[in-house]
DNA sequence: GTTCCTAATACTCATTGTGAGCATTATCCG
DNA sequence: CGGATAATGCTCACAATGAGTATTAGGAAC
């Protein structure tokens, strides 16, 4: 086999939305595994990566993306499964909008379909201690191992480290795209995998997300223009993965600074009916880092 | 001027060290102004984008580089000014080293050289109310620029938002590149320029980096096996670009658990000899983000 | 219209973490 | 021996955090 001859640029979305908090992404259908909208680079019609991404994008679900943030570049050589003459680079960016129906084609897909180990809002059937924590145990077969699960996977508990998980059961084998990649049946594995990459690129998409959450004011880009506290704290949940105490939770985003109250109340759901709030752009202006950092158990 | 034809993947490095309280990164001379170390992608030879980067380090700098994490990947049209017809693709990484003497051609660059409004650790000659104050306020023509001016330089200062104030600064044209870039005769401007938009880089890099400390334990990579609680402190410093209080530093980083008492002293140097510490791996296993999180003024 | 149910909001409280200093101790240099 | 210079120890007021308990306001069931 020749080595690559040439080299070609694609630009990779991850775009998120969140809603009835759930944490989805756009993806494409074509075939049987899902992929990530994508564009290739287009010389002459593309002044910056940014604006190929989304005008990739707009071509490919219709989407008009608002926020946008590139994420990592991936070209290793053996990520693809194509041809081989070709080395694909692939430049991975990261959106943030409103959940809206996209062209037929694309849809959107929960992000804990694809990471459900990820999801640590309800302890019940835990996947993690259930089904990953004993394949996971005798796949630690030295002590390297043990401890690259422990950091990965805790206690304690760490959002952020996404990726490192993500590569950890890939290279034990518990994700569907290890087999893939190397040609073989794809047999018991965690989560709903993706064409290439794709998966990994989503988990490098949620860690970044998860830690931009903490100290810039991003969850608004996910939300409507007003909305209750707890429509803000369940979307930060969903993104961050972990249950919050809701007292706790509104004391710190009130006295934040991050949100107003207007006047208005939302209908009532069940319970009284709560104050809608909107966000404070001016907060950036006041504090050096304004964000949801970590916990407020 | 036909639209480029090809794409040139290159691999840049922003090499950091500390030394003498002062960060530094390894340039290469090459005409007028400095550039990072850079090696082009070789398809037959470069497995990943990593590998090439160590290689292309190597073979430039003599360097072996430890600790190294992608940066980011810069690619519109206008950030050459080679030749048109290619399109200059360049991936940053960002590599931590201790300070060792290079192969000719290549030095070591304090990054407050290039970077000066960023050291904000001494109060007298402060480079931003003095200098750029008065020349950014006569930029400030309407809202949006007083208020961009306002989060990027605050107050309150943070420290993170290097990348914003030097596109700040490009675009209110105290930079030289802000001229070079548009083939006009540079004028008074602030910080030693480099290559194309090698400052740019270096700039993303020194917000990575500010960033990291805070949740990573990357300052070690910085370190010798032993030092002093001082030589943390001063490192510390050094990459935030703010003093410290000495006290409320010593009471965090002992209880954090990232380092631990060896019986030994170092040499006094002045005062009273210090003990000297080395870096707890372990504390990875027993705290989710073990970092030096913003200030302990 | 009472009674329940559910969620929003208000408050409390013990504990820990932070920002600022003062005090004491150990070496080196004259 | 008397500074000068750091390293270390300790205190203190105040803010932030983690966990709860208590109260309030609508909608729906009876």
């Amino acid at each position: 086999m020749p080595p690559p001859s040439s080299i070609t640029v694609s630009l990779d979305a991850v775009i998120v939305a969140v809603t009835d908090d759930e944490p989805r992404l756009l993806v494409v259908d074509d075939g049987p595994r899902a992929y990530l909208p994508s564009a290739p680079l287009d010389l002459a019609a593309d002044p910056t990566l940014e604006l190929a991404l989304r005008r990739g994008v707009e071509e490919q679900t219709g989407l008009d993306v608002g926020y946008v943030e590139q994420l990592y570049t991936f070209g290793d050589r053996d990520r693809g499964r194509g041809d081989p003459a070709v080395r694909p680079l692939s430049v991975a960016y990261l959106a943030l909008v409103q959940e809206s129906p996209p062209l037929a084609g694309a849809r959107w897909l929960g992000i804990y379909d694809l990471l459900p180990w990820e999801d640590q809002r309800e302890h019940e059937p835990d996947v993690v201690s259930e089904l990953l924590g004993p394949r996971l145990a005798s796949w630690a077969t030295d002590s390297d191992r043990v401890e690259r699960i422990q950091v990965a996977f805790g206690p304690p508990w760490d959002g952020i480290r996404v990726l490192e998980r993500y590569e950890l059961l890939y290279e034990a084998g518990l994700v569907h795209e290890h087999a893939i990649d190397r040609g073989e049946e794809p047999r018991d594995a965690v989560g709903t995998p993706m064409r290439l990459d794709h998966r990994r690129i989503a988990a490098a998409a949620l860690a970044r997300l998860r830690g931009k959450l903490t100290y810039r004011p991003v969850v608004f880009e996910l939300l409507p223009a007003r909305f209750t506290l707890l429509e803000l704290q369940r979307t930060v949940e969903a993104l961050a993965g972990v249950r919050l105490h809701k007292q706790n939770f509104r004391r710190l985003v009130e006295r934040s600074g991050l949100v107003e109250g207007t006047g208005e109340r939302a209908m009532a759901k069940g319970g009284r009916p709560a104050e809608l709030f909107r966000y404070r752009p001016e907060v950036q202006l006041e504090r050096p880092r304004p964000g949801f950092g970590q916990p407020y158990r």
